[in-house]
Order: C-alpha cells, then structure tokens, then sequence
RNA sequence: GGAGCAGUGGCUGAGCGGCUGAAAGCGACGGUCUUGAAAACCGUUAUACCCUUUGGGUAUCGGGGGUUCGAAUCCCUCCUGCUCCGCCA
C-alpha cells in the first residue's frame, strides 16, 4: 500500500507506474474519494467537538436551559448520522482502490510489457556441451524410476508426481542443502504454518489480484500459501519492533502450492510448472530506507547465487521489467537456470524488493530510535531453492552417457555418500 | 463439542458511567552525580488524523452495534486467548 499523501502529491508518477505495470486503478476517483470522505470526516470532527462541549456543561444546567441544550444536541446527531451513513457508504471503494496502487518501479528499472523484455545482467558457469544424445528430465527420471507423473495424474490430475527413491532423496537433498547454507549464513531457519487467512493475504500484496492463483479452503476461509513468503513477512504484521532487532532474516522451508489458473497448456511437460513443491525461501525486514533495502536486495540475490554455484549450475540473471513487476514490487532479479531439454535459461529463483508496500499493509513497523517516530519496515524475499524444478538442470546436466545420474558434490552428505543414481 | 474466565499504552498491570488518553511498575530517552560506568535521584516517554502560530481539536482501552446528555467502565454480538470436562490423534 501506497501512502495517500504520496500519491496525491506524485499523481503523475503513480499513473504512470500503474500503466507501465499493466494494472488498472482509477487514481482520479480515488482522489476524489478522498477528498469528500476527508471533508465530511472533518465534518464530523466538528459536529464531535461540539457535542463534547454541550454535553460538558449539561450536569451544571437545568430547567429551560437544559432542554434547549439537549435540544440542540439531537440536531447534531442527526447530522452525525447522515454524515456516518455517507462515510460507510463510500469507505469501502475508497480502502479497495488504495489496495490497487503499484509500487513504482526504480529509476533503473526498465519500461516492458512482460517477460520477454526483461534485461539479461550477467551469466555464471559454463553451459554444458553434450557429446551424446541427451535425455531430457522426465526420460531420465522415468528410466531411473524416479519420477512417476503417470501416478501423480492418476491420484491428483494433472500437474502432479511422485518423486520416488532416489529422486526424493535428491528432493530433499537439495532443500536441505539450501537451507543449510542460509543457516550458516545467519537466516534463521523457521517451519511455518501455510493455511493462511486473508488478512496475511492481503498484507504480502497477494489479495487482491492472485485469488485465482490460490488453493482456498471456502469452509474455513483460509487460503493455502503459495510460498513461505507469506507466513515469514506477515510474522511480525501489527508488531511494533525494535530498531536494533532489525534486520530480522529468515529461511522458512515449505511445501508451496499454486493453482496454474490461466497458464492451462502452458509447461505442461514434466516437472516445470506443478501445482505442488518445495520450496527455501529467504525473507528480510529491514529498516525504512532505501540504501538498507538495496543492500540487502543484493545479498538475498547473493544468498541464492551461492546456492547455484555450489550447486555448479551454470544460470544468468536477469532484472525484470516494469511489466513482469508484481504490484509491489520495486525491482526485480530472477535467476534463471539452464535447462538443456528447454534449450534456454528459465526461471528458479525470484528476488524482489519491497520497500514499505507490505508493510504498511500489515502495520509492520519499529521505533526509530533518532526521530522516536514509528516507521513502516522494508521488506525483501527470494528464493532460494525450489524443488523440484531445480532438479530439472540438475538431472538434465549430471547425467552420464549411460543414463545415469552423477550426484553433484556438495549434495553427496546429504545422500549417504551416495555418488551416482543408477537404475535399481 | 459443553462449562467458566479473560482481552487496557513498547511490556506487565490498576481502573467508581463524567475530573481517565488512561494509576503504578518495567523498559527506553534526557539530566544531576562520576575520571568513565554502574547505582541513586530528577524529568520525559502512545498512535493516527484535522485545524494551525506557540497551540488547539477528534478518534482509539480486541472488532462491530446499542443504552446514555456523557462509556475503558452498562447491554448485545462477533473474534481471539486461557482453564476445566468430553472426544480424538
């Protein structure tokens, strides 16, 4: 959520970040709500005022002049009341319109319509040339007995799999990994709940907008989270922190679930786009300013970058486009891997930064110890392992000539030792 | 699921229907003292909005509604937490 005096002082720039992020927002009605909603509030301030002051002296008076005073008083609450019944009417529009202004997008952000135009920063680790035919992910994992869609569909419909054996091992290996090295670097490891209520919904920015996106348990109005993302950034909503208990950094890991509404024929061979995986995810809260946001923008990407590396998984990274922005979304890295069956880099991981749009949606706020005042907390998350898309490359440039799998070094502890995954 | 109790400021915790935006304690901040620190003592210390000149006003004691000239305080309702009983992993 945007401040409104930000936005009647910057109309332009917020129309103008609405359209290049693609999203519709009348900016004009809301200003004129706001306008008639703050006259009439100031109304009622007034008629408040008054009532306070008569009622203070009714206990002194008596007679005449206090029928004419409680007179007097039932004609400003008839005034309240009519001025009450405006502001319930329109408040509602008013507080739905605020939730739809985007974040602008940074000064170097660039202006696109979507993904296509996003702009490639830099590429690590050398793509693999192979010199046999390769298989892709889903040959390998049906000739190693490690991948079972065929029952996944059966029991769940499509976009769900068994990972089995060895490629569950693989699965868990790689999270752990992760999650391990975001420990070693100071994240706090945290297992979160994942039926979340609107409210937590609505703070990361994810409602309104991504509602067809959602798994919702209608009966007991919670929705299920699409990322850990959720649960970790609206850990502290309400809280009013302490400057020096800032930046609180945290690694949660968990199952994510997304419905794919919309993207039906899109990826739907093997394990890119499933309703269900896991996922390590990092999120920081930091303080209000944009020097400290920046700061750790880049080491949630460098966070992940480790991974990748160690994971010797060549991959590029890319900032997104105005258009490919999620409404509050300031700036964005994607990394992507390379994926020889897609022939192209694709994306694993997903950095993006904040500011203060989520929390002032949850009122996550802390004391700032030099001007005393409360200020709204930046807030920052990325990926930093999804499983089992990232066995895509994985699977796809291990493998041997023989159809086997090599086990990539730094996951060999977390397989027993195990160095190969050959067909049992 | 049944019965009971409770939700007050950063935290703990008082609070008679008007003088309570709210005692007290803790914490935090400023000062005195000290070479420095601690201790002690003194003082300050909610948030948002509106009008503005120092300043003034309004709202907020879990949410919503009601009674009343007036409600943290009474009534209704919802939510959340705790205790006991039952049931189940």
């Amino acid at each position: 959520m945007i401040d409104i005096k930000e936005i009647k002082e910057n109309l332009e720039r917020f129309k103008k970040a609405a359209k290049d992020k693609n999203i519709e927002v009348d900016i004009d009605r809301l200003i004129y709500l706001d306008n008639l909603l703050r006259d009439t509030k100031k109304k009622l301030q007034d008629i408040a005022t008054q009532k306070n002051k008569i009622g203070k002296n009714i206990p002194k008076l008596s007679g005449i002049e206090k029928e004419t005073e409680l007179g007097w008083l039932s004609d400003l609450k008839k005034d309240e009341k009519f001025s009450e019944q405006w502001i319930k009417e329109h408040q509602p529009e008013f507080d739905n319109l605020m939730l739809l202004v985007p974040q602008p997008a940074d000064d170097d952000v660039k202006p696109g319509k979507d993904d296509t135009e996003n702009v490639e920063l830099r590429r690590e680790g050398q793509v693999r040339q192979f010199d046999f035919k390769f298989k892709d992910h889903m040959q390998l994992g049906v000739d190693l007995g490690i991948i079972d869609v065929e029952r996944g569909v059966k029991l769940a419909g499509t976009r769900s799999y068994f990972l089995k054996g060895n490629g569950a091992r693989l699965h868990w290996a790689v999270l752990q990994f992760a999650m391990d090295v975001m420990i070693a670097r100071g994240y706090s490891p945290m297992s979160v709940p994942l039926l979340m209520k609107d409210e937590a919904m609505r703070g990361t920015g994810y409602y309104p907008g991504s509602e067809e996106q959602t798994y919702r348990m209608e009966r007991d109005e919670l929705n299920l989270a699409g990322t850990a993302e959720v649960p970790l950034t609206a850990y502290h909503s309400g809280e009013l922190l302490r400057e020096e208990d800032l930046p609180i950094k945290f690694a949660g890991m968990s199952t994510c679930f997304r419905r794919e509404a919309g993207a039906a024929g899109k990826d739907t061979y093997g394990l890119y786009r499933i309703h269900q995986f896991d996922k390590v995810e990092q999120v920081v809260i930091c303080k209000n300013s944009v020097e400290e946001s920046n700061k750790y923008h880049e080491e949630i990407l460098g966070n992940s970058e480790v991974v990748m590396r160690a994971l010797e998984v060549p991959y590029r990274v890319v900032v997104v486009c105005t258009g490919d922005l999620g409404r509050g979304q300031a700036k964005k890295y994607d990394i992507e891997a390379w994926m020889p069956s897609r022939n192209n880099y694709c994306e694993t991981h997903s950095a993006s930064k904040f500011y203060e749009f989520q929390a002032r949606r949850m009122n996550l706020r802390y004391k700032d110890s030099a001007t005393k005042k409360n200020l709204f907390c930046h807030t920052l998350n990325n990926t930093v392992i999804a499983s089992p898309r990232v066995l895509i490359p994985i699977l796809e440039l291990y493998q041997n000539a023989d159809g086997s799998i090599t086990v990539p070094k730094v996951l060999q502890p977390y397989m027993g030792g195990q160095e190969r995954i050959t067909k049992t």
